[in-house]
DNA sequence: ATGAAAGCGCTAACAA
DNA sequence: TTGTTAGCGCTTTCAT
């Protein structure tokens, strides 16, 4: 038979002919663990490979109600940690049989209802929010569809949602610690989105390690997790005059972190660390370039992705699981951009 | 009715019966311009509201055979100016009505052909491969079953596929030009994978405009378009006495320039570009930051990611049409990381 | 404009 | 182990 007469959608019924066995047959062949003689699996695989079939899951999953496939939501990839974190979140998933349909909402309400609706309309079997932006309202569209949700790096209060999180309170203290060991005495954060649980969080807790160490912020100006209105903290808070500004600042993220290690050093000329120390969070790639030495707490993306992961598949797999929260500790990675104490043990 | 009771996946016979309508009124109003009344319109809206129904996408799929999802296959999002492409290839695809199922694949084979494996079984209108890796026989597979492929920076010498990608002959040109106005006379470059037509073009274009010039290529390393092989090129082009290194380089990818420049500052200390001027590719974000400043060929992505969407997309619905291959402008951006020649003028 | 009926490609009882 | 049969939830003629 000529190639271009071949019928373009082959489906389970033409190989069935073409083998003279049953459909039902050729579907018992193509599904994992079903019942079938070697005989008739060679006699049916030739026959697909000779008409270049492959079996249609999005009608297989009209009868199993499982479609294989995860909704990811996700707000960016401007900051580094998210390629990273989507790149593994997708290869892990594609790891235990899953696949990713992936979504970005920015800041639009309306966005992210069409992301929802998407989700839904695809019947997902499960949904990974990376987003910072969604509400919780979301979540409860989807739960009540019986569509599983793991929040990726926040949480809520509610218990009723899964999600995974490094532990932002430990990780504030222990960056108050080692800046209060260091012996910075004028110390400032510069904070993320202020609706969101890792900004508060890391906040809460650097707070309470300063109150610790016996010292209470010097300053604190916003920057929003974005570059642009970071830098512009950062001049805001390190434009003054040598003894009316921060000696040490804790920067809710390594993306804002690096952009205000530039405007110090290059708009307002001052030294890292001589002048001022710097600390991040999350140990993006470009932390650790010699350009920047960025001192940060390390956010295992491995752990939480793996983590994230199997919270999703449980509740997949097992319906009737409650959904779980997971903390990851975070682990600071001491490089230049910041004072070293004496004798530093962590 | 309890909400505990609430079936979990309504349909539109459960739409339908509430409605007091046939089941196929209902489908007609979720589907855009089918002939419907207006009362029958709010009627069905009403009671698909209070069940929370969405309509089933795959299952509409197995009749209109349009799944209205595109496979996306990209090696991985190291490289600074992947992230960028994917965000707005989705956003854009979404806009014009199509889902994303992404796929990473690093170098094996066997994990594309799983990916290529994966698109088929899921019937996605189309696909778009990034991937530095895949081979053409993956993209005849996909056209064998009907399901268009755009490449996605890269090209191949046959024209039975469309592609789009940046004109990377007349941007290695554009760079020899402008290093050679520069006064430089002892050239290098820096390679990406030898196996790519990005390298391969812009290595070719490079040399046409040094010969142009009246000069040749100094010296060559190989960096694969990955960080750590870049370094280690940098020195081995760099490690030497100042008579005998390069006095400029051309890095095939910013991804390694960057890296290249922090070898040549912070481990040869090198002055860029009092020692030597770096020239790269691509315009990612850490590009212009102030740590880095480098003078690089930008690859314009909102146009190259709507060329790409256009390609697709009309040959998805118009099946009929030939493939079809753009090639976009690349724009030199000069900053400070490669001599500047007096009125240079592009 | 609406309803009845057929069928998309598959999986899963059930029989044999 | 294999074939027969009945749907899964939808879109789309075809009548009305």
């Amino acid at each position: 038979m000529p190639q271009r007469l071949m019928k373009l959608n082959v489906n389970s019924i033409d190989v069935a002919k073409l083998a003279g066995v049953s459909q039902s047959a050729v579907s018992r062949v193509f599904t994992p663990g079903a019942s079938v003689s070697q005989a008739m699996r060679d006699r049916v695989m030739q026959a697909a490979a000779s008409l270049g079939y492959q079996p249609n899951r999005l009608a297989g999953s009209l009868i199993t109600h499982r479609s294989h496939l995860i909704g990811i939501a996700i707000a960016f990839l401007d900051n580094g940690f998210y390629p990273m974190a989507v790149e593994r979140l997708v290869r892990r998933l594609r790891d235990v049989g899953y696949h990713s349909m992936v979504f970005f909402d920015r800041e639009h309400a309306s966005s992210a209802d069409d992301t929802v609706e998407a989700f839904l309309q695809y019947r997902v079997d499960g949904v990974l929010l990376a987003s910072v932006s969604l509400s919780s309202s979301w979540v409860t569209a989807c739960e009540r569809s019986g569509v599983p949700v793991v929040l990726f790096n926040r949480t809520q209060d509610d218990p009723h949602v899964s999600a995974v999180s490094v532990d932002n309170l430990e990780g504030g203290r222990t960056v108050a610690r080692f800046l209060a060991a260091g012996g910075h005495r004028r110390i400032a954060y510069l904070a993320g989105r202020e609706d969101v649980s890792t900004q508060r969080d890391r906040e809460v807790g650097f707070r309470q390690g300063l109150a610790a160490a016996g010292l209470a912020l010097f300053d604190r100006a916003v920057g929003h997790y974005a570059l642009d209105p970071a830098r512009q903290a950062a001049r805001d808070l390190f434009d003054r005059p040598a003894d009316e500004r921060p000696d040490a600042v804790f920067v809710a993220s390594d993306h804002m972190a690096l952009g205000v290690m530039d405007v110090l050093r290059f708009e307002l000329g001052l030294a890292v660390p001589h002048d001022v120390s710097v600390v991040g969070f999350d140990d993006v790639p470009f932390a650790g370039a010699p350009s920047y030495r960025l001192t940060t707490l390390r956010q295992p993306v491995d752990h939480v992705v793996e983590d994230a992961v199997q919270l999703l598949v449980e509740r997949i797999e097992r319906p009737a699981l409650p959904p779980r929260q997971t903390r990851v500790p975070v682990e600071l990675v001491v490089r230049e951009s910041a004072r070293i104490p004496d004798a530093w043990t962590g």
